[in-house]
Order: structure tokens, then C-alpha cells, then sequence
DNA sequence: ACCATTCTGGTACACAGGTACCATAATGGT
DNA sequence: ACCATTATGGTACCTGTGTACCAGAATGGT
């Protein structure tokens, strides 16, 4: 057989054009054409690696998805072995909220799919609700197990507290994006909330 | 003059057949000809009220914003006359997620357009900063007077907690919208989230 | 009564975007 | 060396969409 490319390079490649036009213009910008130009191939090509647009879109999702674990892993793996609690609920949160212009651009993307996902059940399953769900078990097993060795509050419920440190955590991603607020004023609320959380008896005040 | 028209009325009736397309379908179905189909009126009509599509587009952002006021306006109403600023805060934050249908589309539309805003600047100004700052200053003056009345705990900083509430409410919106929690689970994270704010000497652990 | 003005309808045009088709080049097993 | 297979390019077609154009209908002041 002739010169065999690598596909999953190939479909990388252009997933990451995707990613770029997405980010740069907005999800409604992307089209067949625009990726291909973005991605340096030829329109014929991104054809050949996706047999359709909306495959492409889903492999897109996917590629960000892959590519966003990888990251998570990475900076958690890069704590300082023995580690507090808090240290690892904030840097999970911190790798969740949008600081450089990369996780700007993947926050972004990941945003608009998401709306996208709102009135297409099908595409929001595994992503959206799988995801997120996952996400909070993870962040609610850490809580427990600090709750036994005392460094959280046992008065707490952990599975309400994971689920209200995830959606304080992307409604400042959102209002990052959105211009409202600057990165670093939601990392301090961010720090805020942990504060309160981890440091209940001291932060909460004398009644 | 002809058979004068109530123009205002007219753009609102075309403007509230997009928010029913854009809440079935998603904003990227909104065309001038599926806004006039859902509204009743000929593709002409559409044109001749909004001279283009961006336009109505601003137009319908515009008339989103009023509604939302005005409810918001109307539910805070209808506390009862002595209420505490937990009832306050409760009925603003609820107003504020997705619950019913009605609701449901328009924080879907709403967030459609904020994502749109995140690339396209000058639409975000006004409804997707201004907006949400005016109401984070509204919720902090509220805390403010209830930390006067020894309502909520002195140690607090309004300012965070003000933007701690809005972030954990949008988060939950979208979570709500996206299918991973229902109305009832989101409303009762917000409560729970509320217990700790306002009854944080009894709430908060024994430490 | 009349007609200018306001409102509404239908339709055509230009363009963009997704998809399909036809060709050609490169390659590796036999 | 050959050719079947894989990879790539160019382009044409069809549909959908925003916009422009050409009318006609309805009405209220004079």
C-alpha cells in the first residue's frame, strides 16, 4: 500500500483546526472550509478523515475531551507528593478555570459545545452529564476521606460540597469568558470559597 | 396615514417567535424565515420591522433583558411585606435558574447568546457585563444591610459572597440545562448553600 | 372621494457551505 | 516491475439563507 499516513495524527491535526477557528471566531464560524484552511490541508482532505461535518464536530468534542483529562492528570500528578486536600481540590478547580490563552480557547470551545449539547440530548450524554457527574464523585471521595483524617469539617456533606464547588467553579470560568471578570478575581473567589470550606472554624465568623 | 400598526408590539411578537426557535431548536436555527414561520408573520414582515438580521438579533438580546427584569422585578414583589434577607436572597437566586419551561428556554437562549458574546465583544458589554455586575452590587448591599441587622454573620465579605452566589447559580443553571441535574436537585444545592451563608454558626461544624 | 403614506406579500438574486464526483499521485507487496 | 490500494487535489452541484426588489392593499387626513 502507498505512503500510509498516520490517521490519528491526521484527524489531530485537524481536530486542533477546529479548535483554533472555534476559539478565534466562535463555534458558528466553523465550517468544512475554514478547518481545512486553519489546519493547513486541503478541504478534499478533512473530507477523507471525517466522512461528515457532524463527525467531525464529535470527534472534535472528543479530541478536547482526551486532551483535557491529559492536562488534569498532568498538573495533579505534579503536586508535591505529600499533599493537602486542599491542595488538590485547587488545583483541580484552577486546571478548570480558564488563565492563559490556552485553557482560554478549550474553555471557551467546551462552553459552546456544551449550548450545543442543550438541544441536542444525544451529543451531551458521555460529555456533559457523564463528565461532570464523574467529576463530583471524584471531588466528593477526596472530601470524605478529609473529613477522616480531619482536615474538613465532618459536619459537611461532601457530595453537596463537590456539587456546589463545581458549579462555583464554572460560573467563574463563564463569567471569565464572558469578559466579566478577570482571571485572577475568580481564582480569589475561588480561594475564598476554599478558605470558608477548609478553614471553617476559623473563617467562619464568632457568632 | 394606513392601518397603523403597533409597531412594539409587533417586534415583540417577532422577537418572542425567535426565543421559542432558539429554545427548541438552538440560536444556530434561528433564520429570518423560521423566526417568521414560529411567529406568524411573512419572511417580508421580518424584514421590514429589522432592517437585518444582526439587528434582530439585538433586538430579541434587548427584549430578553426587559422580560427577565420585569419578572425579576414582579417575584421580589410578591415577598411577603416582612421578609428576612434570606427570603430575599432565595427568591432573587431561584428566579435565576432554570425551573419551569417558560424559564428553561429563556436561560437556554440567554446562555446561547452569552457564548455568542464571548467572541463578538460588543454584544457582551452591556447584558453580559454590566448585567451581571449591577446584580452582584444589588446582592452585596443586601448582604451589607443584613450583616447591620446581624442577619448574616459579620466576618463575611459581601463582595465574595456576593460573587459566590452568582457563580454557584449560573453553574447550576447550566447544569440544569445540560441535563445533569434536575430543577429540584439544583434548587436544593442553592438552599444548602444558603444554610451555610446565613446560618453558618449553627451550620458550620462544631470545630 | 382621493391619494399619499404606511404596511404587507411574493419572489428573485447572490453567496456560502456541505457533499459528491472524477481524477491523479504515491507506495508497498508480489 | 507492476498494479491494487491508499491518499490527495480540484471542482461541481444543491440547498439554505440573508438581502433586495417590485409590487399591491389598507387607511386616514383633506
Amino acid at each position: 500500500m502507498p505512503k500510509t499516513a498516520d490517521h490519528d495524527q491526521r484527524r489531530a491535526q485537524i481536530a486542533e483546526g477546529l479548535v483554533r477557528v472555534a476559539g478565534r471566531e466562535g463555534l458558528h464560524a466553523v465550517t468544512m472550509r475554514s478547518v481545512a484552511a486553519e489546519a493547513g490541508v486541503s478541504l478534499r482532505l478533512v473530507q477523507y478523515y471525517f466522512e461528515s461535518k457532524a463527525q467531525l464536530m464529535h470527534s472534535a468534542l472528543l479530541h478536547l475531551e482526551r486532551a483535557s483529562n491529559e492536562r488534569w492528570a498532568a498538573r495533579l500528578a505534579e503536586l508535591p507528593s505529600p499533599h493537602t486536600a486542599r491542595d488538590y481540590v485547587e488545583a483541580f478547580l484552577a486546571e478548570a478555570l480558564p488563565s492563559d490563552e490556552r485553557s482560554r480557547v478549550f474553555h471557551l470551545v467546551w462552553t459552546s459545545y456544551a449550548v450545543l449539547a442543550m438541544t441536542d440530548e444525544p451529543l451531551a450524554e458521555q460529555p456533559f452529564i457523564d463528565g461532570p457527574n464523574r467529576l463530583e464523585r471524584q471531588l466528593a471521595d477526596v472530601l470524605r476521606k478529609a473529613q477522616a483524617t480531619g482536615e474538613l469539617p465532618a459536619g459537611l456533606d461532601p457530595d453537596h460540597e463537590a456539587a456546589r464547588l463545581t458549579a462555583v467553579n464554572h460560573g467563574l470560568g463563564t463569567s471569565v469568558l464572558v469578559g466579566q471578570r478577570t482571571p485572577e478575581a475568580a481564582q480569589a473567589v475561588l480561594r475564598y470559597h476554599l478558605d470558608h470550606l477548609f478553614g471553617a472554624e476559623e473563617a467562619a465568623p464568632r457568632a
